[in-house]
RNA sequence: GGCGACGUAGCCAAGUGGUAAGGCAGAGGUCUGCAAAACCUUUAUUCAGCGGUUCAAAUCCGCUCGUCGCCUCCA
């Protein structure tokens, strides 16, 4: 079974061949420094992170580009408003986006260049674009015009005319066409320049992302992914811009996530109802918003609210509980002879998992699939465990098998990676912070509990059990004797 | 106005021609002094509605209704 992926630039889902057998190159727009991130660009980081996970695991041999887009109106803008200097903000920012990629357990891209490292770059390919006719300088500006270049559009499948229609273009004299976009702004006054050809200026929007995809991936390569707002124009342009100068196709596969929504509606920072990541790890760890977010097929929509985040959170738990589960039984010893009656139904879970996996993985990164795979794969393992399987000799090894399949699974997802009890634990420990009462009057409660439940003074413990319910104490009675966790 | 996507159980969500994964919540059972937890079982004759194509459609086509997105910076 062979990997498909969804191309935008043909709407279907399509055989993925790379271009160098064995090798992928692959460039995904990062963001523009000018502010903290939001669970929008966290969607995006963590879906083109499997992405990145799943393509290696398959064993391609993977070049992630990721940029960092430090120059741009937002960001002078920004700076402008602190009384500071665009550098000052862009690092800030990239320094606040490290960390919360990090945070989040996504793998470094292979590459990670900043658009002012590339001035030089971004400046030879405007030259080369209006020695070609595809550009045109005014004022200072530089200006690409998207009637030379006949394949404009192609990605969003529009046309020109109907856009003009009842579009919302600046009209500017300067601009053959409205819809021309700028390659090179000349600089206003105390605005960060560079020098160029056409005098000091800065480079446009767009202009970056051909330099540095060229740079790295040579003017051809396989996948270039982002949020599916940039589909028009930021993408659109892109193409225009690197196949207007090298005259080779751009990017073969275009990969685009589907955005996160509040009550159905887009999370943007113009309707002002986004979450900062930061914000949202304040209230659950990171690997639950991963979780939450791979248990979507990355383009859907997804609907961000504290209950589903709750739910994630549960379902995460109920994997990990399994997991501790299994890790228990390994440590122990498999001495028992007899077959549990569902062991047969294990091995058959356990060999599927993997191919079930990949079958998933292989249809256009199916996590949502996946996962499900897993959960129904833990549901049989639970049950093996009730049954008492967890001594048998016989079943020891389709047991290992799950654990080492369960950890290769949660590598490419970013998942499952912490060591169950310490993950447990520390949900635990989370939730016992929080609580209003004290464990050590927890423990003298339930010590006068056990000593009323010896005497079957039965009112008295019950009494001592709804109390510390009360108090979110769950009491988890059991042949070894009574422990509490926090509910 | 142009272009596009989506509409699957109480909620979330897979499923692109062969007879509805999974999660959360709920119900019943096992266990228990009674509970809880855990485990088991169960919850859509049906996929927004109406037509059509087909031996066969949630899946393809048409229309209607609804929701959302892009067309302006946006992951």
């Amino acid at each position: 079974m062979a990997l498909r992926l969804y191309n935008t630039l043909t709407g279907e889902k399509e055989p993925f061949i790379p271009r160098v057998p064995g090798k992928v190159g692959m460039y995904v727009c990062g963001v523009t420094v000018y502010d903290f991130c939001h669970i929008g660009h966290a969607r995006a980081g963590i879906v083109f992170d499997m992405i990145y996970r799943y393509l290696q695991f398959a064993g391609y041999d993977v070049t992630y580009v990721r940029n960092y887009t430090d120059i741009d109106d937002k960001i002078i803008n920004r700076a402008n408003q602190e009384g500071t200097d665009y550098r000052t903000i862009a690092d800030r920012y990239s320094a606040a986006f490290d960390e919360d990629m990090d945070r989040l357990g996504m793998l470094r891209p292979t590459i990670e260049p900043k658009a002012t490292d590339h001035i030089s770059d971004i400046i030879a390919i405007i030259e080369q674009l209006i020695a070609k006719g595809h550009a045109y300088e005014t004022d200072g500006d530089v200006y690409f015009a998207v009637e030379s270049f006949p394949g404009y559009l192609k990605l969003s499948g529009r046309n020109l005319e109907d856009m003009l229609a009842g579009a919302r273009v600046d009209v500017d004299e300067r601009k053959r066409n409205p819809m021309d976009f700028a390659l090179w702004k000349a600089s206003k006054p105390g605005e960060p320049w560079w020098q160029s050809p056409w005098g000091t200026g800065r480079p446009g929007w767009h202009i970056e992302c051909s330099a540095m995809s060229m740079r790295f991936l040579g003017p051809s390569f396989d996948i270039h992914g982002g949020g599916k707002d940039l589909v028009f124009p930021h993408h659109e342009n892109e193409i225009a811009q690197s196949e207007g100068a090298n005259g080779c196709q751009f990017v073969k596969y275009w990969m685009h996530n589907g955005f996160v929504n509040i009550n159905s509606e887009k999370m943007s920072k113009s309707l002002g109802n986004f979450f900062t990541i930061r914000e949202v790890l304040e209230l659950f760890d990171a690997e639950t918003l991963r979780f939450f977010i791979l248990q979507a097929h990355y383009r859907s929509p997804l609907d961000y609210s504290d209950q589903s985040l709750r739910e994630a959170q549960a379902g995460l738990a109920r994997i990990y509980e399994a997991l501790a589960l299994l890790d228990d039984a390994l440590a122990g010893a498999a001495t028992a002879t007899e077959k549990v009656s569902s062991a047969a139904e294990l091995t058959e879970k356990v060999a599927g998992l993997l191919p079930r996996f990949r079958e998933a993985m292989d249809d256009d990164f199916n996590t949502a699939q996946a996962l499900g795979i897993l959960f129904d794969t833990i549901r049989t393992l639970n049950r093996f465990l009730a049954e008492g399987g967890g001594k048998s000799a016989e079943s020891r090894m389709d047991l290992q098998h799950l654990r080492a399949a369960v950890g290769e699974i949660g590598s490419v997802l970013g998942l499952f990676q912490a060591g169950p009890a310490d993950w447990l634990a520390a949900r635990e420990a989370v939730k016992t912070q929080q609580l209003k009462i004290s464990p050590a009057e927890v423990e003298e409660l339930l010590a006068e509990r056990v000593s009323a439940r010896q005497n079957k003074d039965y009112r008295r413990s019950d009494e001592i059990r709804d109390y510390l319910l009360a108090r979110d104490i769950q009491l988890v009675d059991t042949p070894q004797g009574t422990s509490w966790k926090v509910k």
